[in-house]
DNA sequence: CGTTATTGACCACAATTGTAGTCAAAAGGT
DNA sequence: ACCTTTTGACTACAATTGTGGTCAATAACG
């Protein structure tokens, strides 16, 4: 099972994870401003993830709650992993360079990467 | 401009960075082992590299040479801000995390992502 | 209770992507 | 000077993706 999540799906995923178990019509008030589709469009984005083993569905009356089945943590570690796979040769400490030339790390990044690192080291 | 490149296309723009400018029979040996393409496929990837404003072709007697037109750097630079934008509100530390419980950064990561801080720092 | 709005199931359709075939020109072997 | 091979141009075609329409059942509202 590839899980192959699309990034229009991914946007779907992101409203459960936050707010998982609601409706369609829930995620698609949650996507107002974000993602201007019609009703139409989130319901099919929903069933193919459905389809793909992504979601969970609840019958509530006539109507599905959805929740997701991937964690979203998990997901993040795919993706990241898949990155640096593809492009890093494997190897994260040149994704972190990388990152900080394209976009500066802040001051508050990296002292959250020494603590992080000073955790690791032990 | 998007510069949209696929998985596949991006498999030739990795042969290209390593070694611009060269053919492409060049780039099917290259590729033997990594992907099984038939010399067809290899060639529609390097046109729609050039449609798309990726490569740049020289004209060798009957044939084409091929040279990227965005540098790895850049590619990868791109890359690595859009997972972070798509998936960790932005934020580089958060990706880092997921990398260190994902697949362990070894001793040497370690070192050099602090070496890497250290820089920052100033 | 009849009308309207919501929802899921199924369908549509163009663009993109992966994977390659055909064709014609040129290059190279014998 | 032919035959074969290589190459680029053009074409093909199914799967995936983005985007949404139809239809029928049901819920909800007047």
């Amino acid at each position: 099972m590839s899980l192959q999540i699309t990034p229009a799906e991914l946007e779907i995923m992101k409203v459960l994870w936050k707010r998982p178990g609601i409706g369609s019509s829930e995620i698609v008030d949650a996507l107002d401003g974000e993602q201007d589709w019609s009703p139409r469009t989130v319901k099919t984005l929903l069933s193919r993830l459905v389809e793909k083993g992504a979601l969970d569905t609840i019958a509530e009356g006539r109507r599905y709650l959805y929740r997701p089945l991937i964690a979203k943590r998990d997901y993040q570690k795919k993706e990241a992993g898949q990155l640096i796979d593809k492009l890093f040769g494997g190897r994260a400490a040149p994704l972190v360079a990388q990152l900080a030339d394209a976009r500066g790390l802040s001051e508050d990044d990296i002292e959250e990467l020494e603590a992080l690192l000073g955790r690791l080291k032990q």
